[in-house]
RNA sequence: GCGGAGGUGGCGAAAUUGGCAGACGCACCAGCUUGAGGUGCUGGCGCCCACAAGGCAUAGGGGUUCAAGUCCCCUCCUCCGCACCA
């Protein structure tokens, strides 16, 4: 916990010196009771709605973590915060989010998501994998007899039956195995049955014969080879036949069983049917083990001589299909369907990828999970009265396996809130992306102690307009939150639908073309950068460098042409005004003259000034390509340094211009570098500096940090800066000028007062 | 394999709806300034040929158009995501 306040001290540090404004009276902090009490409030509304419920399942399991983690924290089988370090699998009891209850409601919502970016969008489906199909019951040929004829009277039973639909008595006697088929318009070309390893059946299969049970447990280590190389798609097929065989009930057909490494246990049924004509994997797998492949659908009206098996496009029409020879692919589908709907043996049905979202976890550090076990009532849950659930603060940590709260007695022993008798706690912790599905609500209400949030604030604040982030959460924290957003929802507490109408992704940095990170050594600190460049140049190269959607290079020799840039632009504004000083005559401001008597000069550089202004009023407002204002920026500055001091000497140019025109600059860079001295400013024919909290109801107590010292490098100088959060307000001039007497009583001599305004205000008042 | 984003000088990148390709910056070169330089100023800087004029250039090829980096078709390459999902 120490740990974590002061990495916050230390990341709220770093944005204060560079001068990033935001409004830390609204500041969230998860790791706070005040905070995760309501993930436990969250918790037990999903216990209640049976949103929340614990299963034994094969969950991810990181060594190097010690804990469980979610399907979405796996890339490529390796744990999402220890790339080297190989997930496995194991079979513990743990809590579950019933995300699946919403996979569909997420699908279509993305397609409403129009703000979001397509990639996102396109990430999140796969992700939720949607596919439709039919599940078909193949009966199980009776075991044990091995007998011929029964099996023939069966086959004939079956083909009667299976077609006309089965009577009650043999629809319950008959074992089955299920299969999903995507395309069971195929149905009379499957030639065998292939089972997942870790199918329920094979269990029962391999119980009685040892050697299948060593040839099975050979694909189960295939696959966990592979999984492990992160590689399960270029798993090379292999397969082992059962010895036992499957009825196709829908010609009676009696196909083998196999048991098959590229079969995945967790999709549809963990069975599938082989049909080699008109299935890639299929075919590869029967050519190899000389499998039967029967061709049962054609090209409608191709040649014959182009055709090659196998054929798995949907442009087709069956044959070799009994009664629905001539069908169309779709057609035959939903015929099938009903088919097998009508008898008993099979339905149409969706499929997801989608999992559940495991958020067990077996860290110390994380909102504990409300829920108490006792012998006498089972799991009950902890009353809302009784939260927080505390996450004891002392405790040792040491890297065995289970829980670290498993052995502090004080937390695990309590009462049952049900019969009043001994009982357990819950000593699992949440997942940390639990507090992160919903934090940006608790900004609207963050000091809330009686809700998470107020329901009639968060309506007039919700959706969020924008909301900006790193593409790495696409199938993490985004769907996350979008989940949390529908079960507040249901609950009543909120009224949209999505947390953000818009998604902006920006990219990362890269340096010596690998992404910045700590494993490789090629971290760039912002406090060393403003060490050397000071505030401004580091934040103006950042927005120089690349327009934000892309990843930024970054370049050191960059930073020192943007501080160069600004010692240019400091040098330049202050001579410029002293000589329009000195060679003012008349101090007629421009707007007071004739159009007749405005200079040539002077009408070529407030029209590249008005340029400039209206460029950047529009990026600001679109596409944020910040590089392109800057750029803008530099282009008005060239211009200004290449011809307006020989203009000024000339008398071609009035101070009046020469100061609108140079206010007009310092105040375009503002948003980009936080440049702006109260020297120049004054300068520029300001009396004071404008003071005001950027957010009226901020904390006054945080009115102090808002005062924080930037170095900032003027000619060569690196120079202390006091910044005070302002905006552009008139009416609080006279508290402003009071602060920044304060200000610069307390600092000494060279100290330069800064001002930070909000871009668009700043703008409208360039343009008034 | 499927999906997404890209490919423009030595480098980062501009070119919002088809309208002077390479804005702006970095690096580099030359001159001036400077006691010194991660200083300042001036100029040059896609390629070819240069006295000039000109020609060729946006991964490659074709097309539409008075006009194409931009629109259409084909091919190649890079990055990202998903992947025996039946």
């Amino acid at each position: 916990r120490e740990w974590t306040l002061s990495n916050i001290a230390a990341m709220k540090r770093q944005f204060q010196r560079l001068g990033m404004g935001f409004d830390w009276a609204t500041e969230v902090t998860t790791c706070f009771p005040e905070y995760y009490r309501w993930n436990q409030w969250f918790f037990l509304r999903m216990y209640e709605r049976g949103l929340a419920y614990r299963k034994k399942s094969k969950v991810n399991w990181c060594p190097e973590c010690c804990t469980v983690l979610a399907n979405e924290q796996v890339i490529d089988g390796r744990c999402w915060r220890h790339e080297d370090t190989i997930v496995e699998q194991r079979d513990l009891v743990q809590w579950f989010l019933r995300i699946t209850a919403y996979a569909q409601e997420l699908l279509e919502g993305l397609d409403k998501l129009e703000g979001w970016p397509e990639k996102v969008r396109t990430m999140q489906r796969n992700w939720i994998g949607r596919s439709e199909g039919t599940e078909v019951d193949f009966f199980l040929e009776d075991q044990g007899t091995g007998n011929r004829e029964q099996g023939t009277d069966l086959d004939e039973h079956i083909v009667k039956v299976g077609l006309q639909g089965l009577d009650d008595g043999s629809k319950e006697t008959r074992k089955r195995i299920r299969v999903f088929t995507t395309r069971v318009d195929t149905i009379f070309g499957a030639t065998s049955v292939q089972l997942a390893p870790q199918h329920a059946l094979v269990a029962a299969f391999t119980a009685a014969d040892p050697v299948l049970k060593a040839q099975v447990d050979e694909l189960i280590e295939q696959q966990r080879k592979a999984r492990e190389a992160g590689d399960l798609g270029a798993i090379e097929k292999h397969g082992v036949p059962t010895r036992h065989f499957a009825i196709n009930p829908y010609n009676g057909q009696r196909v083998p069983i196999w048991v098959a490494n590229y079969i995945l246990a967790d999709y549809g049924t963990g069975a599938i049917m082989s049909v080699p004509a008109h299935d890639e994997r299929d075919f590869e797998f029967a050519t190899k083990y000389g499998l039967l492949i029967v061709e049962v659908i054609r090209p409608a009206q191709e040649a014959e001589a182009a055709r090659q098996l196998p054929f798995v496009s949907e442009e087709g029409v069956l044959v070799n299909s009994g009664e629905f020879n001539g069908l169309s692919c779709a057609q035959a589908q939903k015929v099938l369907q009903e088919a097998a709907a009508r008898s008993a043996f099979g339905e149409a049905t969706v499929t997801y990828r989608l999992k559940d979202w495991g958020v067990s976890r077996q860290r110390y550090w994380g909102t504990p999970i409300p829920m108490i076990h006792c012998e006498r009532d089972g799991i009950v849950p902890v009353p809302d009265e009784q939260l927080p659930v505390l996450l004891p603060e002392q405790i040792e940590i040491t890297q065995q396996g289970g829980s670290p709260l498993s052995r502090v007695p004080e937390f695990v022993n309590v009462v049952c809130p049900k019969c009043g008798g001994p009982a357990k706690r819950e000593t699992d912790t949440m997942d940390t992306f639990v507090d992160s599905s919903w934090y940006f609500y608790r900004y609207t209400d963050a000091k809330n102690a009686n809700a998470p949030f107020d329901s009639e604030t968060v309506k007039y604040w919700f959706p969020i307009d924008q909301y900006i982030g790193g593409v790495e959460h696409a199938i993490l924290h985004l769907i996350y939150s979008r989940f949390w957003t529908r079960v507040m929802r249901d609950l009543g507490m909120i009224v949209n639908d999505e947390p953000a109408r818009r998604l902006f992704t920006q990219g990362m940095v890269i340096k010596d073309g690998h992404k910045m990170s700590k494993s490789k050594g090629n971290v760039v600190s912002p406090d060393d950068m403003i060490e050397k460049f000071g505030a401004d140049s580091t934040r103006m190269y950042a927005l120089f460098a690349a327009p934000p959607d892309r990843d930024l290079d970054w370049q050191e020799d960059g930073v020192a042409g943007v501080s160069r840039f600004l010692g240019r632009v400091w040098r330049l504004t202050d001579s410029l005004q002293r000589k329009a000083k000195t060679v003012s005559s008349s101090g007629i401001s421009l707007r007071s003259k004739p159009i007749s008597e405005t200079t040539e000069a002077e009408a070529k550089l407030v029209g590249a000034m008005h340029r400039t202004i209206a460029k950047i009023t529009d990026e600001f407002s679109g596409r944020w390509h910040f590089n392109t204002c800057i750029a803008s920026i530099m282009t008005f500055v060239n211009l200004l340094s290449s011809d307006s001091e020989h203009w000024v000497e000339m008398g071609e140019i009035s101070e009046a211009v020469i100061t609108d025109v140079l206010r007009s600059l310092v105040l375009l860079m503002t948003p980009l570098a936080p440049f702006l001295s109260a020297e120049l400013w004054e300068k520029l024919g300001y009396e004071g500096v404008v003071f005001r909290q950027p957010w009226p109801e901020s904390d006054p107590e945080l009115a102090k940090e808002d005062e924080l010292e930037i170095p900032v490098q003027i000619n060569g100088k690196l120079v202390t800066v006091v910044r005070v959060a302002v905006d552009a307000d008139s009416k609080s001039l006279e508290a402003a000028a009071l602060a920044e007497e304060k200000v610069r009583g307390r600092i000494s001599g060279k100290t330069v007062v800064k001002v930070i305004v909000v871009p668009r205000k700043l703008v409208n008042l360039v343009v008034r």
